[in-house]
DNA sequence: TGGCAGGGGTTGA
DNA sequence: TCAACCCCTGCC
């Protein structure tokens, strides 16, 4: 069984199912089962290294999806001198960054509007089981496109299969259409991606920071809204435009904003909250 | 057990 | 600015 020495601690859980990637489910003895660059697998953390059961899966592969090489004090920069995200980074130490496959990401949260994690976690299983290929790979975008809005929604896609078939289309149709340079501003990124049917501001943030690691990419969703509220502006009620609060983030958290997002959202949903205060959602 | 409200967004009017 | 879009979960 390969495995690999850990550094720093790598928390399974808050990574694999807090809402950056939708195919890990947890088994009874405190593993993970999920994939890999196009390969399933199974992991563990005992004694301070990351256990996995498929010999072709390689350490880099690895290394890199968890995203173990990124130093994340230097990434957060001085975003990581803020008091809250101090107060995230202590908490969760363990919670990483993912590099996931830039397709599957994109699918994943054109499915998520409306849809809770386990929701979305269903529908991923369902695209795998029903259009995947022979060991359950995700179905590349010619097979979605091929398969067509009807034949999507019976995965519960709802509205949203309209969306994933004509955004499949256009995938399939132009090869390259999901290799973004590196050179190309995240900003500019999130244009070229909001072409597409069904991403908008939201989505395009969270295909850039989970499926191409731009850490400078920071999604507003209500629940962001709602913690940056509660967290800097305790007086305000009304919620903010999208506009405000990417101009915002940029002032507070700089490069590394997509990063301060990621622990601040997780944090806030997984804190201790006082009797009688009901964390809604997932 | 069943009804109902509401949810991590986007689109088009 | 706001209704419409689907379906599932949690709660009563």
């Amino acid at each position: 069984m390969p495995s690999l020495f850990l550094s720093q601690p790598l928390d399974l859980r808050a990574t694999l199912l807090g809402g950056q990637t939708f195919c890990w489910n947890e088994k009874v003895d405190g593993s993970f089962a999920g994939w890999i660059e196009g390969k399933r697998v199974q992991l563990q953390v005992r004694e301070q290294s990351l256990h996995w059961n498929e010999p072709t899966v390689s350490p880099a592969s690895i290394q890199s999806f968890f995203c173990l090489d990124l130093d994340l004090p230097r990434t957060l920069g001085e975003g990581g001198q803020d008091r809250w995200i101090q107060i995230a980074t202590h908490t969760h130490p363990g919670l990483r960054p993912v590099r996931d496959d830039s397709w599957e990401c994109l699918v994943n949260f054109l499915c998520s509007s409306l849809k809770q994690i386990v929701q979305i976690q269903q529908i991923n299983a369902r695209l795998r089981s029903v259009f995947g290929g022979d060991q359950g790979e995700f179905p590349s975008a010619e097979v979605l496109a091929q398969a067509g809005e009807q034949a999507l929604r019976q995965c519960a896609l709802g509205y949203r299969a309209r969306h994933v078939a004509e955004t499949a289309r256009i995938v399939a149709q132009a090869r390259n259409f999901l290799t973004i340079p590196t050179s190309l501003p995240t900003s500019s990124a999130a244009q070229y991606l909001e072409q597409l049917p069904g991403v908008g501001p939201k989505i395009s943030r969270c295909v850039l920071l989970y499926g191409y690691s731009r850490w400078d990419a920071f999604p507003v969703d209500v629940w962001v809204d709602r913690l940056i509220r509660e967290l800097y502006f305790p007086r305000r009620r009304k919620p903010f435009r999208f506009e405000e609060l990417e101009q915002w983030s940029h002032e507070k958290f700089g490069s590394g904003r997509g990063l301060a997002q990621l622990w601040l959202f997780h944090w806030y949903r997984t804190r201790p909250r006082s009797p009688g205060a009901k964390i809604r959602g997932k």
